[in-house]
DNA sequence: TTTCAATTTGTAATAAATACAATTTAATAA
DNA sequence: TTATTAAATTGTATTTATTACAAATTGAAA
């Protein structure tokens, strides 16, 4: 969990302005696991009264832009979004939608090894994620 | 690409029946490349005339249903379709919206031998699939 | 041929996301 | 502190992707 001052500093630091809405979107986002946008609207809604289905979506564009947030492919058209921005992989739930962090260091240097011997002809390799399909017990 | 025949036989064996619908949506699944619902309605749209969006998404959602064809993952909150349901990883162009298709049973071996002896407490892993983010040159 | 469940169609409805103009506000400087 | 202003938020309307559902049609079995 981050403080609130460690998120103020990160938006200041992305050169955007500190507003009660951003902070608690981030807020939103480490309390609920790779929430929908509708997620954070409802979670949001409780502290701040008023708050407009729209400004989720802003606030969640430009933190996706900063690169101070990340979006997360799923099975459904629906967008979610991850509280951490920093390389990582994910295990999907097959039966339900949960979706879990999944940080493995030495994975990655063993692909990096892989595909630094393998020529991937004609495409520029710039990141490796993997989609972990199971179930959760 | 499929004879005709071969898609027929496969709607059968599927224990569905073989509508022109059906058989032009797998057709333009392999003339596309990892279509949207929308691109396939415009391509079978012009051998079958009056054909509705409606139909298409049934189509799709019985054939991913049979294991036929599959979804896929991107980053925008669109569906997009897969011809081929064998198991396989993408490349993703990180500028354009191309998917290549992306076959390494080399590298699925590495990875599967990597997860027998890592145990993943509270995950039952059933299959791993990459997305390669990068350029296309 | 006849039968009928499965499929397609057409229309309406929903859900997620976006456009945009008006209002408000955070940050800066006087 | 107050004034200024670009950036951000809000509210409303709109778009896009998808789903719901009832009526019409049709593929396949009898
Ligand atoms: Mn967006
Ligand atoms: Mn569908
Ligand atoms: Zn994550
Ligand atoms: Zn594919």
């Amino acid at each position: 969990m981050k403080s609130v001052q460690d998120i103020v500093t990160e938006i200041q630091d992305a050169g955007l302005k500190v507003t009660p809405q951003r902070v608690a979107v981030i807020q939103a986002l480490y309390k609920l696991n790779h929430p929908r946008a509708e997620e954070i609207y409802k979670e949001v809604s409780q502290n701040i009264p008023g708050l407009s289905p729209t400004t989720v979506y802003n606030v969640l564009d430009a933190l996706v832009e900063k690169d101070i947030i990340k979006r997360v492919k799923t099975e459904k058209g629906v967008m979610r979004y991850d509280a951490v921005p920093d390389h990582h992989h994910h295990m999907y739930c097959i039966t339900t939608d949960r979706v879990e962090d999944f940080f493995d260091p030495e994975l990655d240097n063993l692909l990096q090894n892989y595909f630094e011997k393998k020529q991937l002809k004609g495409f520029k390799l710039e990141d490796i994620k993997l989609q972990l399909m199971g179930k959760f017990e």
